[in-house]
DNA sequence: AGCTCATGTGAACGGCTTTTACATGAGCCG
DNA sequence: CGGCTCATGTAAAAGCCGTTCACATGAGCT
């Protein structure tokens, strides 16, 4: 096997072409076996089959390459959010519990991106693109929060969305730094993160007096009459959000 | 100035005495200016005034180091945490929120620690010791939450206290991850991360069924009635754990 | 065809981690 | 008190990484 590196350099020349994206692909699997901090930039060199000194044509040094990633991370982040969200469909509660589980699904499919974005260290505002990017992201939370403050049981004060999103997303990137990745898996658990995280969800929304069970709503009108013998009975399934302790 | 090193040598002897807690203590301040990412095991010998090679007489490595710290941190953390909660005086959610505070406190007045603890991509089960802190530390909110859930209203299905403090676990820690520390902390909020966290916590225990205000509860006898109008007014402050939109 | 400039190379520097052979001296034993 | 021993520290070296620099290559334009 000695004449691989010959043969990819007979097959590629001397320039090879797609550096900056093979760079980026070797990093996302580098990352994702040995985490942000054991990535090295030689590796990613290597693996693409080019010099040590290559990658520094494309970025200006380590740390931009795991910025980038970041940032990338951060995209996916928002289209899947944002699906999962469709557009509040088909109720405003399901809908916000998918995003729950889309966030968790995201860091457990995409283990390499969720550390860069959340684990590697970066500073936040390294980077403006970055930033700006991680901002989009949250928004998408922000705005399903809106749509579900606007729901609002009338009569109680009406709480703020930003509260609300940023409570939201405190408990999924909780649940996920803790229980949903990596080594953080195996710390042993009555019940799955997703299972931990939509409780957790649903107890909070209906701490704020939303009726928390699953069905269609009237489009955007009137909200659903909150059931006036208790909120602590509303609509939650038999036995809570937690199932029936055994 | 450049007597230093040979007075500090002609000081101390060839033997420096006390090496590994000086290893330990420069680690920590090390960690606390670059992170754990940062810190390096040459760094800390040099602030210690001895060789390169001198560490590996007290660590294995530079990883033993680093949860060698970790399991101090959270040796310190469940200290902190068992102080807050104060055996749930005078009333266990007054105290039980003491413990959220504690946690965001210990993460923002200690953050070598835990970073070290949380953040440094350690495995979790590297070390049995470790493990095993960590469990102590993570216990005190479990026994914490097992008080609350001896509470629950009467009537709705008891919480599982296990599950509860996974859940105040996880917004624990997701507040203070995004939002308390270091750079995450230039995230521009409405509010200071302990409120956030406070509102969160007093939502989710509403969405439970407990009475949120806070005053002076009988020993551990009948918990105290439930106001009868509507939980979603029962003793929290005018406007909500929220406090006013403005 | 010739030029130019983006892209890749190899060598070199300094720093880090870890290992190895050797040095020192504190504490114990006779 | 004298000598031994072994924990503790040192220097040197190997191997890796990040980063820079002068130089090579060849793709694409004129």
């Amino acid at each position: 096997m000695s004449w691989r590196k010959e043969e990819r350099r007979a097959e590629r020349g001397y320039h090879h072409g797609n550096l900056k994206e093979a760079l980026l692909q070797a990093a996302l699997g580098l990352i994702a076996e040995k985490g942000a901090a054991g990535f090295t930039f030689a590796d990613a060199a290597r693996m693409a089959g080019v010099s040590a000194a290559a990658p520094y044509r494309h970025f200006r040094d380590r740390d931009e390459l795991l910025s980038s990633i970041a940032q990338r991370g951060f995209e996916q982040f928002e289209a899947r959010l944002t699906a999962a969200w469709d557009d509040g469909r088909p109720d405003t509660v399901t809908a916000f519990e998918r995003v729950g589980r889309a966030y968790l699904a995201f860091a457990r499919e995409e283990p390499a991106f969720y550390n860069a974005m959340f684990e590697s260290g970066l500073p936040v505002d390294a980077n403006a693109a970055l930033q700006a990017a991680s901002e989009r992201a949250f928004n998408v939370i922000r705005a399903a929060a809106e749509r579900l403050a606007a729901l609002a049981p009338p009569g109680a004060p009406r709480p703020p969305a930003m509260m609300m999103a940023l409570h939201i997303w405190s408990m999924a990137h909780g649940v996920a730094s803790l229980f949903s990745r990596g080594d953080a898996a195996r710390r042993k658990l009555p019940m799955s993160p997703d299972e931990l995280l939509e409780a957790e969800v649903l107890i909070y929304l209906r701490g704020l007096g939303f009726p928390t069970e699953r069905r269609p709503q009237a489009k955007s009108a009137e909200p659903p009459p909150v059931p006036p013998e208790a909120p602590s009975g509303s609509g939650v399934p038999p036995g809570g959000p937690w199932g029936k302790p055994k």
